[in-house]
Order: structure tokens, then C-alpha cells, then sequence
DNA sequence: AGTATAATTCAACGGACGTTGAAGGATATG
DNA sequence: CATATCCTTCAACGTCCGTTGAATTATACT
């Protein structure tokens, strides 16, 4: 794994990490169902709106989720999924737990080299 | 947001929250490459072998990977990536985040419901 | 028996983070 | 101007968990 591949993988990590949460999947869940404000969200999913806010803060710093106040009444924010994120976050995850990657080859551990049989 | 959903979604999450740590898709990357004992993982990403032990662990917990001991010396632990788990691992990413899931449609708040416009 | 090696387990620390309650904007309405 | 609503931010708490170092186990070799 070069140093490259390493950053990809920390990268790859930090937004599984965001992911890797149930209440956050629930709202992500609940936004592919059509546009959500906070409010809404926090009632079907029953949680406090603060910390509906706090997931969504979260989803957004990931560039999952957009959000986009109601012009009529600025009060309101009404957040969506982001299509091409969702795209890339297959995209990434196809390609890194990629089966066609595994290799069949016993162990090269050069300690164990020399001593076999 | 069914409950089953909810179940679902919760077991997704602990399957990528094993995955959200960059060591561990280090060590998995490594071991896609082919079988590797501990102590040549731990060589490779320059880390103790009883951190390899642990990330090992929750990987075989998660069904990841799987182990296999030497029979010529059963000393030797001889670790390898599941090729039908990282199969299942992208079928359930690639359900839950398909973006042929995303629906259309503006907010239904009740509390916003009526007085739009 | 005694030593060496591979691996695991244990205990402890420290930071990250989800949760909660309260306060603080921002905007609309009377 | 005062009140209400939606949302965010702040502070504090508790827990989970990655990391570390030491101890333990299991096996092999002499």
C-alpha cells in the first residue's frame, strides 16, 4: 500500500466514518424520500432538533446531503441528498472492496521464508 | 422509515463503523494482496503486533476476513481477506445509498402544510 | 526443563463523538 | 415592539474505542 493508496484509504475512512452511524443513516434514509426540513426530520424519526441539526451539520461537511432555505419563509431549511455523492460513494467503496483485488498467494513473511516443510 | 428498516440500517452502520479506521482498511488492503501472518502485517504498516491483533479481530468479527493457523507450526497465524463478504459488503452499500432511491418531491411538513405560498 | 517466537489478552490512558439541555440568532407575525 | 417559530450553537457529560505497554498463552526447538 503506497503512501497514496494510505491517504485514499484515511480519506475512504473518514467518510465511512460519517456513515457509520445509525441515527445518520435513518435521516439519510429518511431525505431519499424527498426534501426534509428539520423539523419533520426530528418528528418521524423522534429526536430532539438540535441534534437532527448536528447529524445534518455533519452529512453536509461530508458533501452528502445540500441544504436550502425556503424563500417564502427564510425560517425553514429544507435539506436533500446529494445524487453524485451517493455515485462517488459507491464509486469508492466498489473500488477499494473490490473482489477482483484479492489475490491467492501464501505468505511472503520473510521471517517465516527459509523454515518451511 | 420502517422499524426493519431501522434494523437494517443499524446493522449497516456497524458493518462500516469496523470499516471507518484507517488502519483497518490498511491492513485489509494488505491483505487483499494475498495471505499474510501477523507479525509481516505489523512489519508492513510499522505497528505493534498486538494493535494488528486487534483490528484483526474486529475484522473477523465482522466476517471480513478469516484465519488459518500453520498446520506445520501452529505458531503461525495465516490471515486472509472473505471474498463473499466484501461481495455482501458492496451489495448492501450499493442498495442503501442507490440513488435510484431518491424521490422527487418537496417538503410534506404538516407544520409548513397550508400556509405555503 | 529451558529458551525463543508468534499471537493474544489485559489494564490503563486519552481523545473523539453522540447525546442532552439551555442559550442564542434569524426571521415571520400581530 | 413583543412574541412565536425554526434552526443553530454552546457547554457539559458519558461512553466508546484506538493506542500503548506489559503479561499470558501456545507452540517449537535444543
Amino acid at each position: 500500500m503506497s503512501s497514496a493508496d494510505a491517504a485514499r484509504a484515511a480519506e475512504l475512512a473518514g467518510l465511512l466514518k460519517v456513515l457509520s452511524d445509525p441515527t445518520r443513516l435513518a435521516i439519510l434514509d429518511r431525505l431519499m424520500q424527498g426534501v426534509q426540513c428539520n423539523c419533520e426530520l426530528g418528528e418521524c424519526l423522534d429526536l430532539p432538533m438540535n441534534l437532527i441539526s448536528h447529524h445534518l451539520k455533519a452529512l453536509r461537511r461530508a458533501g452528502l446531503v445540500s441544504a436550502r432555505r425556503d424563500p417564502s419563509d427564510r425560517r425553514w431549511v429544507y435539506y436533500s441528498v446529494n445524487r453524485e455523492a451517493l455515485v462517488r460513494l459507491q464509486q469508492e467503496v466498489c473500488a477499494f472492496f473490490d473482489p477482483g483485488r484479492i489475490q491467492v498467494r501464501e505468505t511472503a513473511c520473510p521471517r517465516r521464508a527459509g523454515v518451511r516443510g
